[in-house]
DNA sequence: CCGATTCCCGAGTAAAACACTCAGGTTTCA
DNA sequence: TGAAACCTGAGTGTTTTACTCGGGAATCGG
């Protein structure tokens, strides 16, 4: 039970656009830089959250990405889903299916709902806001802003 | 977010157990034919459940499997992890660590201890005793006993 | 208008994980 | 003694993952 790369990125990638898209867009060389992910591959994730109606693009220069609703409106589930991340732990294929289940097919539809349900519960507003979120973002900034390593004293 | 059918199959496998070694143990054969699974990865997979101390076996004709604990004392979180699933939505590797956290590090720890908390509150008693479980299982021992497969009328 | 910047898209690919299988060996019962 | 069962290490084809690559199309600033 684990989570994809594009996943988990979808995730940081749509937070980096919840703090830094205050009034235009953000470009994703940007996000690529402060979150450490591969230009390339974010370019590729965001096609799916673009399709799922997550994000708004702006293209050319000065161009870049903001958030398509509001903060409160986008649950980690979206973005997961968009980002093709299946939250289904049932058994699919040959074996097992709604018509001919095994004994734990039920166990496992089920398991799959409320999962969705919890991770629909929480949305980007609330992770955000987190603590632990506001200053790591914010030594990102500062990092990048003078573009010179800062060191963190601890 | 997906299950391995190592995962699913152990879960399977031992409420097969948990219904049928009511004084002596169960054979593989038995379970393989039952919950149709290869009996070849069966007992791969029974190795790592002997091992996480979640079944005791019986060697030579007339042996098996009988499981080590009370229904109530084996989790869904217990057999899961006993066949290798981890339930760690983090991201490992590289990138990102304990000590040098990315954007979304907390986050992922936080869920998957609140998602293997909750894994840990299901115990094979209350899967087993489900009225889904209880019917299908009781097709399963039907159509076993004459060896003739049994149509169900719909 | 031109070139830099950015989004946009389809396709390809190396590495890892998965879902098994196989060929034997050991223990025990009848 | 032989059949039934557990036990073990190793192998293997397929699928998924986590990317990369090469090119195209819009847009802005000068």
């Amino acid at each position: 039970m684990k989570l994809t790369t594009k996943g988990r990125y979808a995730v940081t990638a749509m937070m980096d656009l919840a703090l830094h898209a205050k009034l235009d867009c953000v470009s994703l060389v940007d996000v690529a830089e402060r979150q450490k992910i591969s230009l390339a591959y974010l370019e590729q994730l965001f096609r799916s959250l673009r399709k799922a109606g997550l994000v708004n693009s702006v293209r050319g220069a000065k161009g870049g990405y903001m958030l398509a609703k509001e903060v409160k409106q986008i649950s980690l589930a979206d973005i997961l889903i968009a980002a093709d991340e299946k939250i289904n732990l049932a058994c699919g294929g040959s074996s097992c299916s709604d018509s001919t289940p095994c004994l734990t097919h039920g166990l496992w539809t089920n398991l799959s709902q409320q999962f969705f349900e919890f991770l629909d519960s929480k949305n980007l507003d609330d992770l955000v806001k987190s603590r632990e979120v506001q200053t790591m973002a914010t030594m990102q900034d500062v990092t990048q802003i003078g573009n010179i390593p800062v060191q963190i004293s601890k």
